[in-house]
DNA sequence: AGCACGCCGACT
DNA sequence: GTCGGCGTGCTC
């Protein structure tokens, strides 16, 4: 309220005080940023994090650059509720989320909510209480008092009650009695940071050979500084790990944050302590499982610089960084790094985007890189980093491929006699196998050998899944699940249902047929017990407390296994053929790291790869150990599908009667879309051509040049979207640099 | 995204 | 006669 008008005759005749009116972008998905009033004596400016009234509601928002809109009715005007005290999102970030917001096609408000996302660390963490000795000596001095005074006699410094308790050694009912007496006055002191400060110089960087030319080359870019991107190519073992630490140690040395993105499972306490083994501290986390508390903190040791290095997984990335200097993504090529909700994106990708956007360097690291990245790198995009050799005394496994045609298992069996040899070799030596298989339960499907009944979900027709473990049939497509009936329920036989094809536990069955006396584990994300068994078992299993590990793709990462000697594959085509345009990337990805789980120790290794297709592109890459045909093959498949001109590429989910009602679908968005460029449709599987006959899921491939095209095209779904069951997102699947 | 309003089936 | 399903609409 303006106090100069102390008239009436004034006030007639003073312009009103001008209300300031700010953009803030609210969490909605509104198309931009709603327009607030900014309460006299209030300061705020872009970036500002504050707090605004939305419906009946508070929400979180951010004061942003762009121009308010007039035409809106001033009296629609709200006022802001209060600024919080941190730092507003800088230029730099608040550049990253509008072209997050513009290049997936989602509400600016949504991406910035990705940034801000930490509810009560708005404000400063409070004061802790403490206590500091003001000297002096008590009337009465005991064993006790005395330890605690000759502790805080060296140095004037601040204590919590219970630290000094603990480091004296007594109870703080002790520290109490003193304080009493007046030996100590009460202060408050900031919180302890929530990691302590990695030093670049904890242990000397442990690399030889093709590393630490790598490392020496990726130092120096961090060095000159600026924008550039890496890709770090090296098999599983070869030291990428130690390659990177290095560019962190120099950006450490620059005093500069840090970001290590890792899909979430990769993120674990092994990856944590090899960090702190070279830095001496661990890095701080984030990831879906923090506790509220953690996560605050985390957010504010970030936001104020206090934090110096991240490991975190893709939410990550939109973390306000003070001072970010460099982002590594390893395991670059992981599927994981979409995000398929909300807001879909993928951080890699991104992650280049905010390097060039923060004019700092990127580090894309991959065993088995992506293939986009691949391209990139050939195209110079990227500075390819290759490393070749196992690091130190680990040894590349042996691999081979069994022609399943010529060395067929028994019947009813699904062991190559060429595996179960191995097997027992193994056995004899005191070593361990793995059997990978991804598919879980007994088996992909029963049916009912007088009627030819088949097992199918109610829900959504795919095939139900038989665990034998659970006792239950499973629909692996959306969960449904029931009851093992005991008679089938088309003909009531008893007795009758048989299994078709091999699952985790049908091998574990056959396995502990040809060696009873083995120590046997299935491992597979149905085990029983959750996580924590999970663990447990893993933990087991590299201790050696097994002989035979049968599993799921859960085996096929981080995990070391001193004892693995061999690596037997059961079904290496399975996945080649499902209709995924990367389904050849996929497999050649999955089973390089399962085969890399063997010899990880220097023992002489072997893998095994039963196939019925030995000369498919995929099975010569693997055992040749040289993907650079294959990779050739996939670049030039996908430059067809996905790659420029065919820069954008858009993906419908529709449920349909069987293929030829999906390409009706497809027919009906190509006339109501002309402008995108092509719709493809891919199916479920193709192979076994039962299955699809009947009510399937079915996606749509829809590509566009530009993201005007896109954006046009999400307007045709926006109208025909409801009658075409099922959602629409935007997969970003190409070199984002080239659209900055 | 939340949250209210609003119109049709199975129950205190 | 109500409780509750989720379809549509709005938030500066």
């Amino acid at each position: 309220m303006s106090t100069e008008s102390t008239n009436l005759f004034g006030a007639l005749f003073e312009a009103p005080p001008a209300r300031q009116v700010v953009p803030v972008l609210v969490p909605l998905p509104a198309p931009g940023p709603y327009s607030y009033a900014v309460p006299e004596g209030m300061h705020v400016e872009p970036g500002s994090i504050i707090q605004v009234p939305l419906g009946p509601r508070q929400v979180i928002g951010v004061v942003w650059d762009s121009q308010p809109d007039d035409k809106l009715d001033p009296k629609k005007l709200r006022p802001i509720t209060q600024v919080f005290d941190c730092p507003p999102l800088s230029a730099d970030m608040r550049r990253f989320i509008e072209w997050v917001a513009g290049y997936t096609l989602s509400p600016p408000g949504l991406v910035a909510r990705m940034a801000i996302r930490a509810p009560a660390a708005l404000e400063p963490e409070p004061m802790i209480e403490g206590i500091r000795y003001m000297g002096g000596q008590p009337e009465r001095m005991t064993p006790a008092r005395a330890r605690v005074l000759d502790l805080v006699g060296e140095e004037d410094i601040s204590w919590t009650r219970a630290g000094l308790a603990h480091a004296a050694g007594v109870s703080t009912s002790v520290i109490d009695g003193l304080t009493q007496r007046g030996l100590f006055e009460t202060v408050f002191m900031p919180p302890p940071p929530v990691v302590a400060r990695p030093d670049p110089d904890y242990a000397a960087a442990r690399i030889e050979g093709p590393q630490t030319e790598a490392a020496a080359e990726i130092v120096a870019l961090v060095r000159k500084g600026g924008f550039s991107s890496s890709l770090i190519d090296g098999v599983t073992g070869s030291g990428k790990t130690e390659v990177y630490f290095e560019a962190i140690a120099e950006t450490l040395r620059q005093g500069r944050q840090v970001l290590i993105l890792l899909p979430e499972i990769a993120l674990t306490s092994s990856f944590l302590e090899r960090f702190q083994d070279r830095f001496g501290a661990k890095p701080g986390e984030w990831h879906s499982d923090l506790s509220p508390r953690t996560r605050e903190r985390v957010w504010r040791g970030i936001v104020t610089g206090a934090v110096q290095v991240v490991a975190g997984a893709r939410s990550a990335l939109f973390l306000p960084f003070e001072n970010l200097g460099l982002i590594v993504v390893d395991e670059e090529h992981d599927p994981a790094y979409k995000q398929e909700d909300r807001v879909f994106y993928n951080a890699r990708d991104m992650a280049v985007v905010r390097a060039r956007i923060g004019d700092f360097p990127i580090v894309l690291v991959s065993a088995t890189p992506s293939v986009e990245s691949k391209v990139n790198a050939q195209a110079g995009r990227y500075h390819l980093l290759h490393l070749p050799t196992r690091f130190g005394d680990a040894a590349m496994p042996d691999l081979h491929l069994i022609d399943m045609r010529r060395h067929a298992p028994q019947r009813g069996g699904f062991l190559s006699p060429v595996l179960l040899r191995a097997i027992g070799k193994t056995i004899e030596h005191g070593h361990q196998s793995l059997l990978f298989l991804n598919r879980r339960g007994y088996a992909p499907l029963t049916l009912c050998r007088v009627c030819g009944h088949r097992f199918q979900c109610p829900q959504c027709s795919s095939w139900l899944v038989e665990h034998r473990f659970r006792n239950q049939i499973q629909c692996h497509q959306c969960g449904y699940h029931e009851p093992t009936p005991e008679a089938c329920p088309e003909c009531g036989t008893l007795d009758h249902l048989v299994a078709c094809g091999p699952g985790v536990e049908r091998i574990a069955e056959e396995v502990e047929k040809h060696f009873p006396e083995a120590r046997t584990i299935v491992m597979s994300s149905d085990l029983l017990g959750g996580v924590k068994r999970l663990r447990l078992e893993l933990d087991a299993i590299a201790r050696g407390d097994a002989d035979i590990v049968i599993g799921t793709q859960l085996v096929a990462k981080g995990h070391n296994f001193p004892l693995m000697t061999l690596v037997g594959i059961i079904d290496a085509d399975l996945g080649l053929a499902n209709g995924d345009p990367r389904a050849a990337e996929r497999t050649f990805q999955l089973l390089s790291q399962v085969t890399g789980r063997a010899g990880r120790t220097g023992l002489k290794s072997h893998g095994l790869l039963q196939t019925y297709q030995p000369q498919h592109p995929v099975m010569q890459a693997i055992v040749s150990g040289d993907p650079s045909a294959f990779y050739e093959r996939e670049i030039t498949e996908r430059e067809k599908a996905i790659l420029p001109p065919f820069g954008r590429l858009a993906s419908v989910i529709v449920s349909a009667e069987g293929r030829a009602d999906a390409e009706l679908h497809a027919r009906g968005l190509r006339a109501a879309a002309p402008q995108v460029s092509g719709i493809s449709v891919l199916g479920p599987a193709e192979a076994p051509l039962a299955l699809v006959r009947g009510r399937h899921r079915f996606r749509l491939l829809v590509h566009g040049r530009r993201n005007s095209d896109m954006q046009g095209f999400l307007q045709v779904m926006m109208e025909k979207g409801p009658k075409i069951r099922g959602s629409v997102h935007v997969q970003i699947d190409v070199d984002p640099q080239s659209f900055l």
